[in-house]
DNA sequence: TTGAAATTCATACGAATGTTTGAATTCTGC
DNA sequence: GCAGAATTCAAACATTCGTATGAATTTCAA
């Protein structure tokens, strides 16, 4: 059974969702929320006790729809070659691309985060807990050999990190001129498969001169 | 000679470029802006005609103190052996993290551009047209061959030149915890050094399987 | 059906926002 | 030194913000 209540609280997560994606938590107002949702100004406080425990629960759905998605099994990855392990890594990162219509406004609210960093989040993220570093850096390793530098690694490691990224954060760019790229799914594969080349052969070849 | 006009003029774009780097253009108010320029409520309306007209001489603040540290000549470049030019290059993208006080407030500006794109700033894009992008794409082309696939060289093209932005944007994170950087030179050095060769194997190890 | 709890609603409150106003003050050229 | 322009100033204006209030309505077990 779905209660009333129920309909008006999932349409103001809804509805915050969107307006926290479009314009960051201290850009959204609460009046634009409740009108989206179609509900009262006082929904918010009812249900949520405020702006910001809505804000947390969007956070919250943010994180689940990441998790929903993420097929990275660290112990499978190390029994594969590390090439191959390389490239679900980035297959992973580009994920965003083939179902971005579901995951479009969750990253845009991961990167208001990185610019105004709320207690929230804050919170969240040290409670969860769900880092990809260390699989990263084990990847890294792979590459770079047990002996290697550790301040290269540690750098390697952050770069790897971000590499998917770069695609995921401004793949809303990537349609429009002056690239036109056309977003299929055969696209992403083409493109996680460059970007795999180029992340192994760049792996590969940093420790020859 | 400088006149009183002038200073609380400065004054204010000074306090301008702190409170727009920390809070973006929506969050920061004239009020706080004009506290930290001990200057008037009404003097951001009486000299640039209101807060947009401010941001305005902000964003003309940015780009200019980005254009003052460009070395990149084109021409030089294109005399240059293939991985010594890319080298400049990322050289040229990590500059930042050099001068990193005179720019970490311009680089915060333009970052908040990427989330709450102003029309201020998308005018002054167009009007400047300085784009990297014909420097970067004469780069790849040379690691992938004149007949390489354009979708490739497309893709690698927009991968260079995010390459280092990874280490801009975060580099307020680079030396706190976990990762505790001692930020000077000659870290920046070495990570220039280290991502030149990760991007000139990527890029030269791309072709082969 | 009844009555208490849960939920919705229109409104109001105080604080913060960007801008305007008109007088007061300072600067500048003569 | 003086007039007129340029600049500064305190105060007020109209909006918008998040939240609080208390009554009206709906829900649901008894």
């Amino acid at each position: 059974m779905i209660r009333p209540a129920d309909r008006t609280r999932q349409a103001l997560v809804d509805a915050a969702v969107a307006v926290f994606a479009e314009k960051g938590y201290e850009g959204a107002s609460v009046r634009e929320i409740t009108r989206k949702a179609q509900a009262n100004q006082a929904a918010i406080t009812y249900h949520f006790g405020g702006k910001e425990g809505l804000y947390r629960e969007v956070l919250r759905a943010t994180f689940q729809a990441f998790k929903a998605f993420n097929l990275l099994e660290p112990e499978k990855l190390e029994a594969m070659e590390p090439q191959e392990a390389l490239r679900l890594f980035v297959r992973q990162q580009l994920l965003p691309l083939n179902k971005r219509e579901q995951l479009a406004r969750f990253i845009r609210i991961l990167n208001w985060e990185v610019l105004q960093r709320t207690d929230a989040f804050q919170e969240l993220v040290v409670s969860e807990n769900t880092s990809v570093l260390p699989v990263a850096e084990g990847l890294v390793r792979r590459f770079l050999g047990e002996d290697a530098d550790p301040e290269a690694v540690a750098i390697s490691t952050l770069w790897l990190l971000h590499q998917g990224f770069i695609f995921v954060r401004d793949y809303e760019h990537l349609g429009r001129a002056p690239l036109n790229f056309k977003l299929d799914d055969d696209f992403v594969e083409r493109l996680a498969d460059l970007l795999s080349r180029l992340l192994t052969a760049g792996l590969s070849g940093v420790t020859r001169v």
